[in-house]
DNA sequence: CCTGAGTATATGAGAGTTCAACTAAATTGA
DNA sequence: TCAATTTAGTTGAACTCTCATATACTCAGG
């Protein structure tokens, strides 16, 4: 009944499982210990900054960060704790709020960003030939785009 | 100073990031649903199943699941409150304990594993073509391998 | 024997995530 | 126009993880 891993997938899988592992463990301590955030909140980061005046609806904000909107909800708060992220009602929608990114969040953001970077280089793009890097920027979209079709079904 | 991604790396970054992230998602809200337990809580099962005796020392256990000794004496606790795992002084040395799969336990993941292979391949394996698997595969040891010398090193 | 250094594990507090309500505002439609 | 539904976001509790610390044991010297 059940297709169970042959020996090659069980290698695989547990390959897979293990560097994932080790990437965002790398990623964690490294932000952590020199910039006090967890990497999900840098990624929130990331993602305001990126937005036309630096702002974004909070639903927006989940799905572009890929987390449910109670985490953000959740993080968000800690991040305004911070002053990094202010809220504002949204004008056009009363329902809606904007995160913000302030001028300390920005700060903190540049003072994180280059540390943050070495050590993605140093965990994977380093690591990694030319043809390995294209090879799994294939492999993931693959796999995004199978898990959107399973979501959408589903 | 800093090198930082150019528009292909972040790229790649972004999706690997997203590709892993929905992959332990998928994974740990399947097992969830339907097994009441975590990825992490499955995996320790899995390598404790595996073992001779279907016992364990904590710090190896540790290690083969990739997680801190901390980590693992409170998923262990748990795994106790709910009859699935025992433990028992170590013989050999006074200090140690041993983890203990039991009946209970060998239940609870053979009934559990079905599902989650399933939803392993439709994540990962049903998307690859089989010689994407191979150099995910490549790649994922790249990864690992470079990890643990940066661990040693630093 | 002891004492001190090192090892194995446990524990508690703090932080982040999830899940399931819950509030509030927009939309639908009779 | 107003109740029903949907959508946006928040909140609190339960759970897991991490970090620092504590406890218990081993081992090597003196």
């Amino acid at each position: 009944m059940t297709r169970w891993l042959d020996e090659d997938e069980q290698r695989t899988w547990r390959s897979f499982l293990g560097a994932t592992q080790l990437i965002n463990e790398a990623l964690d301590r490294q932000l952590q210990r020199d910039a006090a955030m967890p990497h999900a909140y840098y990624v929130i980061l990331v993602r305001l900054s990126e937005a036309p005046g630096r702002a974004m609806r909070m639903s927006e904000l989940a799905a572009r960060t890929g987390g449910s909107r109670s985490r953000l909800s959740h993080a968000v708060a800690r991040l305004e704790e911070r002053g990094w992220v202010r809220r504002e009602r949204c004008p056009a929608d009363g329902r809606g709020n904007l995160a913000v990114l302030t001028g300390d969040g920005r700060a903190a953001l540049a003072a994180a960003a280059p540390g943050h970077v070495e050590e993605v280089r140093r965990a994977l793009f380093d690591v990694l030939k030319p043809e390995q890097v294209r090879e799994l920027d294939e492999i993931c979209t693959a796999i995004i785009y199978a898990a959107d079709g399973n979501t959408l079904e589903g």
